[in-house]
DNA sequence: AATTCATCCAACCGCTCGCTA
DNA sequence: CTAGCGAGCGGTTGGATGAAT
């Protein structure tokens, strides 16, 4: 069957936009809002793409993108955040007001992940891939090419089902829905038990990220949609996440209290 | 001054997800 | 339940530019 193309491409101008492109999206933006990508280049008189028009929208004519370099506390946010989110730019675009994840994205392929690659810090295969076929790509030292393989701590959405019961930092249990549980080689923990100041809530619609610890697997399951279920804190679970808050503050490299990193999971949300 | 090489970043591509009929 | 669509995301590409030779 396959998937309709979001366009024909046929006669649509692609590559770089000219500033008349520029003024005909901001208009149009401007007058009917955002949205309807696909019908918008027709309405707007462009002849781009759908996609290529929100990319431009949102990369570079949105009104409230910051111009500039990235300042150092912005850098520091980022290898933090990526540190916890892994390649996940838009999260980490959305804790950066005012920049893209495009930005943020190519700033961590240019500046930060040469430094990571060179001091073995790397959570992610240095994936130095070819760029150009006729051009000399750097050649990694032996120590690059093999660097140890570790677990992205990707965080994992997270839904509550049942309304908490008194807003108290007692746990509530996440579970993988039936849909997904066995997926990720069967190493997907079924049952999670974490406390409320563990997970990361956005408040409002009670969704969150949380990140998970396997034993059998000893390391992080990675991006596994949650379901939250009723509040059934026990004590034996504690050490679970005990494990799991260890493994966060590695992942944070700080020797921050348990406070201060609730407060900067907080500042997440 | 000319050429080669390395880096940056805007834009594209392919895939996935959520929603709806 | 399935297919199709719109939208979003992350990986990748390739042109522009600057540095090195």
């Amino acid at each position: 069957m396959g998937r309709a193309p979001c366009c024909s491409k046929v006669g649509l101008r692609r590559g770089p936009w000219t500033p008349r492109e520029d003024k005909l999206l901001v208009n149009y933006i401007q007058a009917h809002g955002e949205g309807h990508w696909r019908s918008l280049p027709k309405k707007a008189g462009l002849l781009r793409c759908g996609k290529s028009c929100r990319l431009r929208w949102l990369n570079y004519l949105r009104p409230d993108i910051k111009r500039g370099n990235i300042t150092p506390d912005e850098e520091d946010l980022i290898i933090r955040l990526h540190s916890l989110l892994g390649n996940r730019w838009s999260l980490i675009a959305g804790r950066l007001p005012g920049r893209t994840d495009n930005e943020i994205k190519n700033y961590w392929n240019t500046h930060l992940r040469k430094r990571f690659v060179t001091q073995g810090n790397t959570r992610k295969k240095p994936s130095l891939q070819k760029r150009k076929k006729s051009k000399a790509k750097p050649t990694l030292k032996p120590a690059e090419e093999e660097l140890p393989k570790l677990h992205i701590p990707k965080p994992i959405r997270v839904t509550l089902s049942l309304p908490r019961n008194d807003g108290s930092d007692q746990c509530n249990t996440f579970s993988t829905p039936p849909s997904i549980q066995g997926e990720e080689g069967g190493l997907a923990t079924e049952v999670i038990q974490a406390t409320w100041s563990q997970y990361v809530n956005d408040g409002e619609s009670r969704t969150g990220f949380l990140s998970t610890y396997n034993n059998e697997y000893d390391g992080l399951v990675n991006g596994l949609d949650l379901e939250c279920h009723s509040p059934v804190p026990t004590s034996e679970d504690d050490n679970g996440l005990k494990k799991l808050y260890t493994e966060y503050l590695q992942l944070l490299k700080t020797n921050e209290d348990r406070v201060q990193l609730d407060s900067f999971a907080e500042l997440l949300i």
